[in-house]
DNA sequence: TCATTTTGTTAACAATTGGTTAAACCCTAA
DNA sequence: TTAGGGTTTAACCAATTGTTAACAAAATGA
């Protein structure tokens, strides 16, 4: 299944560094949902489920405090991070009322951030199951060794594959008959989305649909404008 | 369960600084011996064990890292941090292979150094204690015994091996049919990772493929970009 | 329909990484 | 001090990888 990544809710209003903040978690391994205010962060944190959110605290018409409540009426456990304008200390205090695990003064190192978040993850999840990342995959009548980066074909020899055709098979198959859209493979792989890469992504996809030539259930299809499918169908014909 | 507290070695001969740190590492759970020099830093080293260093590299008569290597020599895994004024760069650091965990450029904030010593202590607490243990080997005809560093081949005359050639395929077995990461190698081995012994890495690797020809079904494999894998094919034909 | 955008595929190229051999450079024990 | 094992550096070549160009084909929308 996808329990795969760590699932963030980033609300921040400022609409440029929010997007670099998101691209920023994605690059490091993290699904990101960016609401881009206090309205909006909650719809989408009562949609789904995540296992952290990053809340700006000066945000117009609901505040980030005031969003951190609501979120902790929802839930008492998820971890809240606050982004904070200025060192505040009376603010701080506030946000630790509500059950802030951590806060960050605006402008911040995001390595910092990164830490952080890190540390609180690794705080909430000792008692649980590990996380390990998901490394083997059963495609058709393929398995697929992400880790050591080979794909067998049934008892044939192992086909070597590049770390881009890796990544980018790893990220069909944890998306397996779903959508996998293209500006995720661009930002998780190619770290960048523009022109370029999306054509080199388009070369890798033909290089794995020749791979994947030998089992006839299994196809690459694409999703005109969205991304690709990686769909394996039951061989009864 | 109550885990007794890490106890750290801090040298820094500033006195008001070491203490203000001193200090705050205790109020965040840690037990912490001050040293005002390099010679009583080391003095206090062998007379204890300590769960981590903490060495200031501009002292007067010792500096961190004459230190940092008469306490490698002493112990091979204690991770090292060092503190460092902020002009230096990270190539100049790299010159001493000394084999840090981490720097910190002063002036730092003292909740990233509390985030790394946390993340050093996780990562080392996780590492695996037995491997350190694990002396012997077999590896499909051979058998490879680290202690005595010799590789025997069914009741043929042993070969007997150098250090790094027996470090290496030790470290290789250990890893048997998985990855060995080239950093991990450079990191434990070389205590260095740089371009050369890089190179110097991949002669030993030449060095120990020849002597594992014997059996064709053993192999040293290389995951470009990544490192080597040590695999044994059961052999059936 | 036609024009435009998006995708599919191949090939050429540059850049990086690895394999091998041999020589140079250490140490240290005799 | 030298001889010799151990290690690093150099040199050269091979393999791997990723990007871009070029052109063809498919999808889209006015």
């Amino acid at each position: 299944m996808e329990t795969e990544n760590k699932k963030i809710l980033l609300v921040e209003d400022d609409p440029n560094f929010g997007t670099v903040l998101k691209d920023y978690l994605i690059m490091n391994d993290y699904d990101v949902v960016h609401a881009k205010n206090g309205m909006e962060g909650f719809e989408k944190f009562k949609k789904d489920d995540y296992d952290m959110c990053i809340l700006d605290v000066m945000m117009p018409y609901k505040d980030g405090f005031t969003l951190a409540k609501e979120i902790r009426d929802k839930n008492e456990d998820v971890p809240i991070i606050f982004l904070t304008a200025k060192a505040m200390k009376e603010d701080v205090l506030k946000g630790y009322k509500v059950g802030a695990d951590d806060y960050l003064n605006k402008p911040f190192d995001s390595e910092v951030l990164l830490m952080k978040i890190q540390a609180i993850m690794q705080r909430k999840s000792t008692e649980s199951v590990a996380d390990s990342k998901q490394f083997e995959f059963t495609i058709g009548g393929f398995h697929l060794n992400s880790k050591l980066r080979f794909l067998t074909y049934k008892d044939e020899e192992a086909i070597k594959l590049s770390p881009k055709e890796n990544e980018l098979l790893r990220l069909l198959a944890l998306h397996l008959n779903d959508l996998m859209p293209r500006e995720l493979a661009l930002t998780k792989i190619w770290r960048d989305d523009n022109y370029f890469t999306s054509r080199s992504m388009d070369v890798y996809i033909a290089k794995l649909r020749k791979y994947l030539k030998k089992d006839i259930n299994v196809e690459i299809l694409n999703i005109h404008g969205e991304g690709f499918r990686l769909v394996v169908r039951s061989d009864e014909s």
